[in-house]
DNA sequence: GTCTATACCTGGATAGAC
DNA sequence: GTCTATCCAGGTATAGAC
């Protein structure tokens, strides 16, 4: 992998900042240390601290669009996508008992702050949302297919932020399994039928 | 009611702009401005801006215990108290979908700042938490107490986060309506028995 | 107790040399 | 493209008059 110019450094660096720290928090004087470029070489490639902030969320929305797509690529069971999704909160379990949810605290913060971007960030919960509710349409549950997407999205939030405020990876890893099982019977009953 | 005293307004105004704007974004200006004092006074009644928010989170745990404690006094079934605390979704739902969760907010906030304080905004968490159980062990369900009330917490988490971020009253009143539904069939099923 | 004045720092942002 | 130097606004915090 070549290595990125530096608006690219920039961005990724910004995009783990602020997910660590919160965007307010974030300074350039973080994102300078962590990239090793100097405070006003920023100006060069973005025209303020905002702009920074909606090329991070397009990065994030780019990411979110290509992750979801190979999971459609790798699973032609819906099923099986539908829990890899659930399945990120495990993967991602250091970071989220750490930091929370990337998506959801994103949103939250910048709705708080009142800021023009918010509602990028929200557009990040549609892409899942819209993909979610595709794959319960696909299992032929059209009728219910966007609260059981909204259901998915809720309990994701849900125990990130529990996970995240008792710092407990038992408690993320017993909530996944259990998600995993709602999907099994959600199967079943609708086989049984 | 008589008018507090201006180390208690202090403490009130931060308490609310702290919900609303977050903890790192609210400054002595803008709790100056809301109490109408100088800037300079802060400092005769707090040493630092860390001391105001252990005053905040103080005041939010003796407010919740306070709270806790009245439903208990109103309602002697178990059921109707857990349903209060189901309904402050609905009650506080207007600044919810501004805001988002006072408690769950904070916390997060606190955690990605690796603030000092984050342990005690943690304990409004347990506050809920530990009373919650106590509800649910007095309706018989000793041995999964602590489990529905993590359950109840997450529940209002994920509807709290996504009502925000979708700015969806219909969404929250919904899932207050199904959540109060949980709460019955769990009895119904315990009856049974 | 509350004020004004001010110190000091860090934030975002700009100008211009290289 | 990247740097240094610098500006200005705003942040926390302090000193001292009233």
């Amino acid at each position: 992998m070549a290595t990125p110019n530096t608006r690219d450094q920039i961005i990724i660096a910004a995009d783990q900042l602020i997910y660590q720290q919160g965007f307010d928090h974030t300074s350039f004087t973080h994102i300078a240390e962590a990239v090793n470029i100097s405070r006003g070489n920023f100006y060069y490639h973005f025209k303020s601290k905002d702009e920074i902030l909606t090329a991070v969320i397009n990065l994030r929305r780019s990411n979110t669009h290509q992750m979801l797509k190979q999971w459609e690529q790798e699973h032609t069971d819906p099923l099986q996508r539908l829990s890899c999704f659930i399945q990120i909160l495990r993967m991602n379990q250091d970071k989220i008992l750490r930091y929370g949810c990337p998506v959801g605290t994103l949103s939250t913060e910048l709705l708080k702050l009142d800021h023009r971007a918010s509602d990028d960030a929200t557009m990040i919960f549609i892409l899942f949302r819209t993909w979610l509710r595709r794959q319960f349409i696909a299992l032929g549950l059209r009728s219910e297919a966007d609260k059981h997407a909204m259901y998915l999205l809720a309990q994701s939030q849900g125990i990130a932020t529990m996970a995240n405020a008792f710092n407990d990876s038992d408690y993320l890893d017993t909530q996944v399994t259990q998600l995993l099982g709602w999907l099994d019977d959600l199967i079943q009953t609708t086989e049984d039928i």
